[in-house]
DNA sequence: CTGAAAGCGCTTACAG
DNA sequence: CTGAAAGCGCTTACAG
C-alpha cells in the first residue's frame, strides 16, 4: 500500500490511448477496435488495475448500491436470500447493502427510508414478511426508489415481483395425503394477515373438495407460523374425539412443533400420523423424524428479485413480475394412513 | 428524484457559510463556532442533506467499505455475527459489504483477496473457522489489509482479536454435570484442527481432575460438529456396558445428534441422561427437551471486532485483543445423576 | 473508432 | 475560527 493506487490514467498511458477508451473498454462499450481492446485489456491486467467504484459513481450519478431489506423470519431463509441477491449483484458489480429491521410498521418504515437516503441507494430488494406492506409499498413509491418485492401479498403494484403459487403447492401436498389414504387431515394455518397463509388454507380446502372429502372446521387451527403454536394446536387435534390421522402444517417450524406434541401424547410419527410441513427450512431435516414438506427455491426467488431490480435500473424499464417452480420433498413424517387403502 | 440531489454546496449557500465550514461540522472536526455550527445543521435538516459516500470517498481515498468473510458454519451463528458487526459500521457511517465462502483453502484465499481488491475494502471481519486458517491471515498480511479476527485459534499474529474462554466454558459445563452427581461423563469433540474443539476438551478434562474423576479415553468420542456425529457417537456410547449418565458435546448441533440416539434407544433425558451442548444455537431451543448449553455471546463479538477494526481504519493504531464473557444456560436437557447424589 | 474537456461532490493542504 | 483552490478517478456530452 505505498503511493498512489493505480488509476485509469495509468492504464491509459500504458495501452498508449485516451482514459475515455479505457472507460470504453471496462464499461463493454461497442465501438472499440479489437486490437485496442485487446492492449486496454492487457494494461490492466498487467497493473493489476480495479476500477474506483466511488469515481465511477461520482461521475455517473448512480451509486452501484443496491439494499435488501427483511424482517428475519428464520436464518436460514434469510441467508439462502441474501446468497441469491448477493450472486446476482455480484456478477453486475453492484454491491449489495444488508438492512435487518423489526419492529413497529411506522418505525420500520421511517428506518428504510432512512437508510435509503443515508446510502443513496439505487434500489431496493424487500422479502417477505416485509414484501406485504401496503405502507411500505406506498412510501417506497412516494420516494421514487425502484424496488422489487420476494414473495408479496395480493397488493396490486406496478414494481415487479417474483413469487411461487403458495396456493398450487398446498393443494398437491394435500392431495399427496390425500393419496396416502388420509381422510382425516388437520390443517394449521399461518400467521394471520400474511398473504401466503391464506394461499395455503385454500390449497388445501381445494384438495378437498376436488376428492369430495368433506371439510371439518374443527381440523383447522390458527397458528401463527411459530413452533408453538404448532405444539399447541397439534395438542388440540390429537384431543378431538375422532382425531385426524394427517397434519399439514403452514409452515415447517409449526410442523416441527406438531412433532413434538405427537412425541408428548406417545402418537408414533408417521405410523399413526403424518406430518407435512411448508418451506423446507433447516428445521425440516433436523427434527425426527425428518419432515416433508414444500421446497420453496429461496435462492432463486432472491436472485430473480436482484435480477429484475438490475434490468430496472440499467435499462429503465419496468420488468414483467416471475413466478417459479416448488418441488414436494418426500422424507420420513409422512406414511401411509392407518388402516388407510392407498389409492 | 427530478433535477440535482442537493449537495454541499446547497448547504453551504443556504447557511451562509464555505463548503470547507459544512464539512468540519459534518465531520464533528473542532474549530466551528457554536453559531455557525448551528446554522449549519440547521440547513442540514432544512435541505434534508445526506452527504454523498462516493464523494466523500474520493477525496479522502478510504472506500468507507469494511468486508466480513465467513464460511458459513450454522445460519443462526452467521447471522447473529453479520447483525454485530451491521450494527457497530452503521455507527460509525461504515459499509459492511458480506461476503460468504466456501470451497478448497487456496480458492477461498484467491476469492477473499479479488474480493477485497475489487471493492477497495478498507478492512476486513474475519469470522471464524476463516479465522483459524494461518494461510489467510499470511496472504491478508501480505496485502497490507487491516483486519480483526473472531474467535481464531492460537495463530500467533499481530493483529487484534476477540474471543472468548471456550476451556473456562466446558471446564464450567462439566463442572455443572458434576455438582448434578455425575460421575460418568461423556463427551464428543469437535471437528479436528479447529482450535474450539481443542480447548473445550482440555476444559472437560481438567474438570474431572480437579474433581478427581478418572479419565475414561471410551468416554471420548471424535466428531466433526454436525448432527449426524452426535448421533452416531452417542449411539456407541449408549451401547457401552456401563454407559455415561451425561454427555457433553462440544457443540449443540452434536447434542441434538445426542437427543436423537436417546430417543431412539428410549434413554428417557434427563432423567437417564443428561444431555448437554455449546454455542446457544437456535436448535438449542427446537430440540426436545431443549437444551442446557453455553451461550456465546455472538453479537457482543461481532460487535466489538468490528469496533476494533474501525478503532485501526480510523486512528491507525493495533488496538489489543479482547476477550469476552460467556454464560451458563440451563435448560430441561440436564438433571441430577440416576442414584446420583448431588453434591 | 477515438479523444480532450468539464464536472460529479466531497476532503486535503494550505493560507489567513 | 473560516475559506479558496486543487484534486481524488471516473463518466457525460461533445467533437471529430
Amino acid at each position: 500500500m505505498s503511493g498512489r493506487r493505480t488509476s485509469i490514467n495509468d492504464v491509459a498511458k500504458a495501452a498508449g490511448v485516451a482514459i475515455k477508451t479505457v472507460s470504453r473498454v471496462l464499461n463493454n462499450e461497442p465501438n472499440v477496435r479489437e486490437e485496442t481492446r485487446a492492449q486496454v485489456l492487457a494494461a490492466v491486467k498487467r497493473l493489476n488495475y480495479h476500477p474506483s467504484l466511488s469515481a465511477r459513481s461520482l461521475a455517473s450519478r448512480r451509486s452501484y448500491l443496491v439494499g435488501l431489506v427483511y424482517d428475519n423470519p428464520s436464518a436460514n431463509y434469510t441467508i439462502e436470500v441474501q446468497r441469491g441477491a448477493l450472486a446476482r449483484c455480484r456478477e453486475a458489480k453492484f454491491l449489495l447493502l444488508l438492512h435487518e429491521v423489526a419492529g413497529r410498521s411506522e418505525e420500520v418504515i421511517q428506518d428504510i427510508l432512512t437508510f435509503a437516503n443515508q446510502t443513496h441507494l439505487d434500489g431496493l430488494i424487500v422479502a417477505p414478511p416485509l414484501s406485504e406492506s401496503a405502507e411500505l409499498i406506498r412510501a417506497l413509491d412516494a420516494q421514487a426508489l425502484p424496488f422489487v418485492r420476494i414473495a408479496p401479498n395480493e397488493i396490486k403494484h406496478r414494481s415487479p415481483y417474483v413469487d411461487i403459487d403458495d396456493e398450487a403447492a398446498a393443494r398437491e401436498m394435500t392431495e399427496y395425503l390425500i393419496g396416502l389414504g388420509h381422510r382425516s387431515i388437520g390443517f394449521i394455518i399461518g400467521r394471520p394477515g400474511h398473504f401466503a397463509s391464506g394461499e395455503r388454507l385454500r390449497g388445501y380446502k381445494a384438495a378437498l373438495k376436488n376428492h369430495k372429502i368433506p371439510y371439518v372446521p374443527e381440523y383447522v387451527r390458527q397458528g401463527d407460523f411459530l413452533f408453538d403454536s404448532g405444539l399447541e394446536m397439534t395438542r388440540q387435534l390429537l384431543a378431538l374425539p375422532k382425531r385426524p390421522t394427517a397434519i399439514f402444517a403452514g409452515n415447517d417450524d409449526m410442523a416441527a412443533g406438531a412433532l413434538m406434541a405427537a412425541h408428548e401424547m406417545g402418537v408414533a410419527v408417521p405410523q399413526q400420523l403424518s406430518v407435512a410441513g411448508f418451506d423446507d427450512a433447516a428445521i425440516a431435516r433436523t427434527v425426527w423424524p425428518p419432515l416433508t414438506t414444500i421446497c420453496q427455491p429461496t435462492y432463486q426467488l432472491a436472485y430473480r428479485a436482484a435480477d429484475l431490480l438490475l434490468e430496472m435500473l440499467l435499462s429503465s424499464s419496468t420488468p414483467k413480475p416471475a413466478r417459479l417452480a416448488h418441488t414436494l420433498v418426500r422424507r420420513d413424517s409422512t406414511a401411509v394412513a392407518p388402516n388407510g387403502r392407498v389409492k
